[in-house]
RNA sequence: UGGGGCGUCGCCAAGCGGUAAGGCAACGGAUUUUGAUUCCGUCAUACGGAGGUUCGAAUCCUCCCGCCCCAGCCA
């Protein structure tokens, strides 16, 4: 495995080389108006992780320029999630609105260098005289205004005597240009509205353009690193740090942000997602915040992990959702304790146990960590299996139990099925077994092989739990494509299991603790859970290959190239009943 | 007939003029008390297309095609 290079690394390694510059200085700058998502984390391991490498530092910068939309609640997650995904900002912690009054200051020399002129032209009319992006745009005409009327406006802007939309500050650049960007931005705009941090104090907040390369200046950070849209800013965010006294010279990178196959990564839509109630808020655990990933039980190493697999570039992508879930697994499987437990009980009644008896047997807690060690698990006369793990009458490759078929019970004994106990309507109630006393342990003595080893629990000691099984949020690859986003939610996106049969070491597991329900897949236990009842979330399942078999509607299915634009629609772990 | 970008295996992604890394997926096979894991093997004469330069091009040049972003007083 080598290590991690991409051409933003590249960039830094060059620039550290010839000397531009001696110390990295990155920066991660959300606006907090939303909750942090996997497309937050790529940048978040990018920022973060070049700082490491290099010796430097990464700031946190709440880029908060615009009091209406953000609130303190954001920037509590955001921090929280920072930290969880394991990254330090240290001492760096800043806020753009920390510099509310440096850049008022700069805006006004920019008034008195003739760069930037205060409109009262209304935002429609602003609009039209932008021009489109074939035809040039416009002056306004306050364009002219003289330096003291500029200054005397844009002071009384400050002090509030306008209403939110009088005017503007703009810059004075080009309205020919063909980068709309540069057809005299707007620097600052009127907004009485209670900011988060500087209360009511300000009047005016400036704009992105006239806030983000400012502050990366003032912070010295060497390396901006923002996603491809930002692109067309970059001649106007150059300009502005060419014209003002800029204490340092940053420079901005531009990287593809992420998509993934069935996932939104749009903060507009999470929102809507969240106030429209489509789920149960900002950290369901089918939401792409990380917030949400966490309490599904994705541990931070398997999104760092993810993040480092997909890479760093300028094409544009879509990367499949099962990248993500192939990072997880590979990240709880040497890690996660293993357990039994039953989603669908089906109870089975061994004929051959003493009535009343029970015994314990060794378990061991991880098949290729002998340090994990072994717990005990019950086993007595009644105990209950996986429904989907019996079929009455099996297809050929099915290796589980059926009528007269001998499997194993992990950890346990081989059982045979010796018959079937049926309800008023024929339905199974309970499967009638015997079982070999001289497997216990789960080997035969005389070596005989079982198809199938099967996951179990005793009906005298497990404990009833409600299981959540979560699915894609959206059920289109590519969600909104044809349309409404909302119309391409999945309706399936979870089940409710309530009457679930958990081992009882399972009970007081920790919240949000990473465990393997063999055969099934990786959960941890929801916050919803009460002293007596627990619940579990499926952070995600295993690799199911009987799935794929018992999928496939004959072996003869014409290997079909998918058709341009189209996917494979294989994605969906466990999709079962 | 505006400006800025991007096109390498089904999906990501290395490659920076010297003869196509790696990951995910897929497909074979071995091991297996999880149809899991692990292990071994297969998987681009080919880099959007066409020309050109060169002993040699995914890498340089020209033209063409396709896709993405920009007309917020959002970020």
């Amino acid at each position: 495995m080598s290590e991690t290079t991409d051409f933003i690394r590249d960039i830094v390694r060059a620039d550290l080389a010839s000397g531009r510059t001696q110390t990295v200085a990155t920066r991660f700058p959300p606006e907090p108006n939303g909750y942090l998502h996997l497309g937050h984390a790529k940048s978040i391991c990018l920022n973060f992780g070049v700082a490491a490498e290099f010796g430097g530092a990464c700031h946190l910068r709440f880029d908060d320029t615009n009091p209406v939309k953000e609130e303190q609640e954001f920037i509590d997650s955001i921090q929280r999630d920072v930290r969880w995904l394991g990254f330090d900002w240290g001492e760096h912690l800043y806020y753009a609105s920390d510099y509310f009054e440096q850049l008022y200051n700069w805006a006004e020399h920019l008034i008195h260098a003739g760069l930037a002129y205060v409109d009262d032209t209304p935002p429609d009319s602003m609009r039209s005289q932008r021009g489109t992006l074939t035809e040039p745009g416009q002056n306004s005409p306050f364009r002219t205004r003289s330096v003291d009327e500029n200054l005397d406006l844009f002071r009384r802007m400050r002090a509030g005597e306008f209403p939110n939309g009088a005017r503007v500050l703009r810059a004075k650049i080009d309205m020919a240009s063909g980068n709309m960007n540069l057809r005299d931005p707007v620097l600052y705009r009127i907004l009485h509205a209670h900011h988060p941090r500087t209360g009511d104090a300000w009047k005016i907040y400036p704009t992105y353009d006239f806030a983000h390369g400012q502050s990366d200046a003032i912070e010295h950070i060497t390396h901006s690193v923002c996603t491809l849209e930002f692109e067309d800013h970059k001649p106007l965010y150059d300009w502005l740090l060419d014209n003002i006294p800029a204490p340092s010279r940053p420079r901005q990178y531009e990287f593809a942000r992420l998509n993934i196959t069935y996932t939104v990564l749009s903060k507009r839509i999470l929102t809507r997602l969240v106030s429209e109630n489509h789920v149960s808020g900002w950290d369901d655990p089918r939401m792409p915040t990380i917030a949400g990933i966490r309490r599904r039980g994705v541990p931070a190493a398997a999104l760092r992990e993810f993040v480092r697999r997909i890479g760093v570039a300028r094409a544009y992508s879509t990367v499949d959702v099962q990248q993500l879930d192939a990072a997880i697994r590979d990240t709880l499987n040497p890690a996660a304790p293993r357990r039994m437990a039953v989603l669908r009980p089906l109870k089975v009644i061994i004929e051959n146990y003493p009535e009343g008896q029970t015994e314990t047997l060794e378990a061991i807690n991880h098949p290729d960590d002998p340090s994990a060690g072994t717990r005990t698990v019950t086993f007595g006369r009644e105990i209950y299996i996986e429904a989907e793990d019996f079929m009455e009458d099996p297809p050929k490759k099915f290796f589980r139990l059926a009528p007269g078929k001998e499997v194993r019970l992990r950890y346990a004994f081989f059982i045979t099925c010796t018959g079937i106990d049926r309800g008023p309507n024929g339905e199974i109630l309970a499967l009638r077994c015997t079982y070999d006393p001289a497997t216990k342990g789960g080997n035969a003595p005389d070596s005989r092989k079982v198809q199938a080893t099967m996951h179990w629990v005793a009906a005298a000691d497990a404990v009833t739990a409600e299981v959540r099984l979560y699915d894609h949020l959206f059920a289109h690859p590519n969600p909104g494509a044809e349309g409404d986003v909302m119309a391409d939610l999945n309706p399936a996106s979870v089940e409710i299991l309530s009457n679930c049969l958990l081992e009882p070491a399972l009970a007081d597991a920790p919240i949000g603790a990473a465990v393997q329900f063999e055969r099934l897949g990786y959960f941890c236990r929801d916050r919803d859970s009460t002293p007596s009842r627990p619940v579990f979330n499926r952070t995600t399942g295993l690799r199911d290959t009987w799935a794929k078999v018992q999928a496939e509607p004959t072996k003869s299915q014409p290997a079909k190239r998918a058709a341009r634009g189209s996917r494979p629609e294989n994605l969906t772990t466990l999709k079962t009943t």
